[in-house]
DNA sequence: GAGGCCGTAGTCAAGTTTGACTACACCTGT
DNA sequence: ACAGGTGTAGTCAAACTTGACTACGGCCTC
């Protein structure tokens, strides 16, 4: 899974309606273009694959009330709805090496509740710790470490980058516990990290 | 850069002259795989893009000696050794958080003179270093960690999984240094990681 | 000895990603 | 008033990636 498709959805949907630029906007503000592959085209496409599919619903609209092209908006549909839950939960629970994908996950972290992102992040500490595991009998067989020579490096940089993530998210788990953040049905603002419509982008080169 | 023309250069280098079901062969006993895009057709793909590029030099073949299609051997150019040469510092160098494709240079990395590995390694250390103050200045601005809420969480990942990478490379700068592994220009064996031509794979599934 | 399976070697279409490019409207100075 | 810059919005071709598929020979088995 790439990170794109939970990225737009995700601001599509805090938008409630939004069309492509504006996505991107969001996303370039969240610093996406750095950590993932929110480009230009990709954003595009990911917006018409998902209006193909019938995530998203697609508005034709009049031309743009700020110079430019007409622009098309789009919205959420129910389905578009369930896979984003799905999209997110996948991106915190699995444990392979995709930072882009976690960040993503980790930027909507807030639309779920409480307590199950508490269990899904302990399940990403688990499989990390399994997979930890797996590796090292893997890397160190009866022959000794020795038998792969300068190759073990790899493994030894996997293990030790599950370990620092593993860390990293029992960090997460305990700031969340303590209760920190305001999640879904906390009532409270939910913290949104897109821009308003007309407010600008501070961070825009 | 995606690892894919690293690991199908190198890999095509070890053997002098190859085939493409052999670099695949090798790069699933690397587990390439399963930390990389190296899967058939991208790496067929990358095969007849450098050649097309001249990076590499096709030779047409008779059937193959084992069953299956005819195939077609291919050679690094000098050309091509210099883009391996290239591609494999930067691999080393760049303080990006591409898992794949600094494995795929620790997995040539024998293939530098020792004492440039440590300083590559050592600009990878650096980069890191200065790129997470810059990380950490533009998240703690004057208005305090909070104005960023959980999105603050992101920029915390970044920076601990910086943090993991910069230990790790020094560990990895450490063992060089006190002699570990041979590398270019030092004589002795050089360990090779692919599989002689008729050995069998012992991880196959 | 024929049918099926396995290993070898590679192809292909569909989908995705990239980065440069287009097109339009507003503003700004001269 | 108009040339050029800037911001808005999106398109496009080329490259890359994916995973399923083809094609062929040898081997085993019944």
């Amino acid at each position: 899974m790439s990170a794109i498709r939970l990225l737009v959805l995700g601001a599509v949907r805090q938008h409630g309606r939004a069309h492509g630029y504006q996505v991107r906007n969001d996303l370039e503000y969240w610093g996406a273009h750095e950590w993932s592959n929110a480009k230009p085209g990709s954003i595009y496409h990911a917006l018409k694959q998902m209006a193909k599919q019938g995530l998203l619903l697609a508005h034709e609209i009049a031309p743009s009330t700020a110079g430019g092209p007409p622009r098309t908006e789009y919205e959420v549909t129910d389905k578009g709805t369930e896979e984003y839950f799905a999209l997110l939960r996948e991106a915190l629970t699995t444990y392979d090496q995709k930072m882009d994908v976690l960040s993503a996950g980790i930027g909507f972290i807030v639309d779920l509740e409480r307590a199950e992102v508490v269990e899904l992040l302990n399940r990403r500490v688990e499989g990390l710790e399994a997979w930890r595991s797996s590796v090292t009998e893997y890397y160190t067989p009866e022959d000794g470490p020795e038998s792969l020579g300068h190759i073990g490096e790899i493994m030894n940089m996997w293990v030790h980058s599950a370990d620092a993530g593993a860390q990293w998210t029992r960090g997460l788990i305990a700031r969340i516990e303590a209760g920190a953040y305001t999640f879904a049905g906390e009532g409270g603002d939910p913290f949104v990290g897109g821009l308003a419509d007309g407010q600008e982008n501070p961070y825009a080169n």
